[in-house]
Formats: structure tokens, C-alpha cells, sequence
DNA sequence: AACGCTATCAACCGCTCTCGC
DNA sequence: AGCGAGAGCGGTTGATAGCGT
């Protein structure tokens, strides 16, 4: 055996406690951040994703653990609904909470809940959105393409936001308020736990525009 | 008690993005 | 401009706990 092309073999599978310690101790030390040199120097013989993985998700200093509360929850299925599925800008919006959590839940709890939801109201409703969408559709469509645009324009050079835009309207996500103007109407829903979290950093991280300036556009234009 | 099914969630994988050279 | 390494993201997998029969 050639000690040259012998690659070294991360351990997988479940951190036990006291690779958690080290692990901690290491960034506590060392600081965040460059990962290969925690998986090398450390002695723990994960790779460097597992590391950051695991400090990011679990060892992390304020990390909240345990039950969504209901504000939460209401908060997830309202970002995803205009975000789709952006885990890490959802879970910026959560406080201690972690992208892959938020992933797990949307995926165990309210991704069932809300195809419930929309399956109950769709009989209902069916006949009433058709009638509006007809009216609203193309205005939304030209709002979706002018904030794609402006991106566009601004060199931003994310290939991926025109497209989860366009999934977005694909998927059905009545993202809006029929008689309100635009794509974002819902921002004009007073809702007391969402409105004050979904601020224009939002917007700029999704958008890369401020909520501000794409109210102003939607408005009057 | 034993078995099978389902739900949950930690962790991995593959891909993309960013940055330095 | 092109390349490689590191970091981040979202999708998926697999272990296992819990429940019903």
C-alpha cells in the first residue's frame, strides 16, 4: 500500500457527544470559518461539510431546539408560500432556528397541512379565483417580469431567481390578493406577526430590490 | 411479545456560487 | 477568462422511535 493515493476516510453517521465536544472546543478556539483546517487539525475524523454541518445545525450558540409555536409555524407557510423553497432566507427569519430544520418541518408537518388546507378551500374557491385570476393574472405577470427585469438590469447575475419566479406562478401560489395590484399584494395584509419580520431585507436578499421600492413600482406604475 | 408500517429528523450528497489566484 | 478550493444550499436518504394490529 502506496501512503500517496490513500485518501483519508471520514467517519459517518451520528456525532457523539464527544465529537461534539471537540468540535466545539475547536471553533470556540479557532473561531467559525474555514472548515478543512477544523477537519484536519481537530482530530476528529469528520469531513469538513459534516463539521460545518454539524456546528451550523446543533452547536451553534443560540440555537433553538424543541417545538414550533404557532407564530412560527404561520410565518414558515406564509414565507414559503412567497419565497418558496429558500430554507436558509426562511430560516433568517426565524430566529434560532436552522435551514434544515425548517426543511424538515415544512417536509413532515406543514407541507401535509397546507395541501390539507388548499384541498378543503379549493372546492369553494375554485369558482371565485377563476373569475378573479383572469382579471389579476396579467398583472401579475407583468410584475413578476419587471422585478425579474430589474434584477436583470442591475447585473445581479442569478440565473436561479427568474426561474423559482417563474415556479412560483407555475405552482398555483395564490401569493396575492386578487383586487390588489401585483405579485405582493399580500404585503398589504396588516397580519401583526408577519408584517413586522417580513421587512426589506427580505426583499433585497430575494429580490434584490427593497420592499420599498418594489411597493413603490407595483403602485405606481 | 412480535411484527410491520409510518413519521420524524439528523446527516449525507450533489450541485451551485463565490472568491482568490 | 479560466480554474480550483471552500462554503452554502436544497433534495434525499437512512436510522430509529412510536404506534397499531
Amino acid at each position: 500500500m502506496q501512503g500517496k493515493d490513500v485518501k483519508p476516510r471520514f467517519k459517518k453517521g451520528f456525532w457523539k457527544p464527544e465529537e461534539d465536544l471537540i468540535l466545539k472546543k475547536y471553533v470556540q478556539t479557532h473561531g467559525e470559518g474555514n472548515w478543512t483546517a477544523v477537519s484536519n487539525k481537530s482530530g476528529l475524523l469528520r469531513s469538513a461539510k459534516s463539521c460545518r454541518l454539524r456546528w451550523k445545525n446543533y452547536l451553534r450558540p443560540n440555537i433553538k431546539r424543541g417545538m414550533m409555536s404557532e407564530d412560527e409555524k404561520d410565518l414558515i407557510i406564509r414565507l414559503h408560500k412567497l419565497l418558496g423553497n429558500r430554507w436558509s432566507l426562511i430560516a433568517g427569519r426565524l430566529p434560532g432556528r436552522t435551514d434544515n430544520e425548517v426543511k424538515n418541518y415544512w417536509n413532515t408537518h406543514l407541507n401535509k397541512r397546507v395541501s390539507r388546507d388548499q384541498t378543503t378551500h379549493l372546492d369553494s374557491q375554485s369558482e371565485k379565483n377563476h373569475q378573479l385570476s383572469s382579471d389579476s393574472h396579467s398583472l401579475k405577470e407583468k410584475n413578476l417580469e419587471k422585478t425579474t427585469a430589474v434584477r436583470t438590469e442591475e447585473g445581479e447575475g442569478d440565473a436561479g431567481l427568474g426561474s423559482w419566479v417563474e415556479e412560483l406562478k407555475i405552482s398555483n401560489y395564490d401569493v396575492g390578493i386578487p383586487s390588489l395590484p401585483g405579485e405582493y399584494s399580500m404585503l398589504f395584509n396588516t397580519d401583526d406577526t408577519f408584517m413586522p419580520i417580513l421587512d426589506n431585507l427580505v426583499f433585497l436578499e430575494a429580490f434584490g430590490t427593497s420592499g420599498d421600492e418594489l411597493l413603490q413600482e407595483t403602485l405606481f406604475m
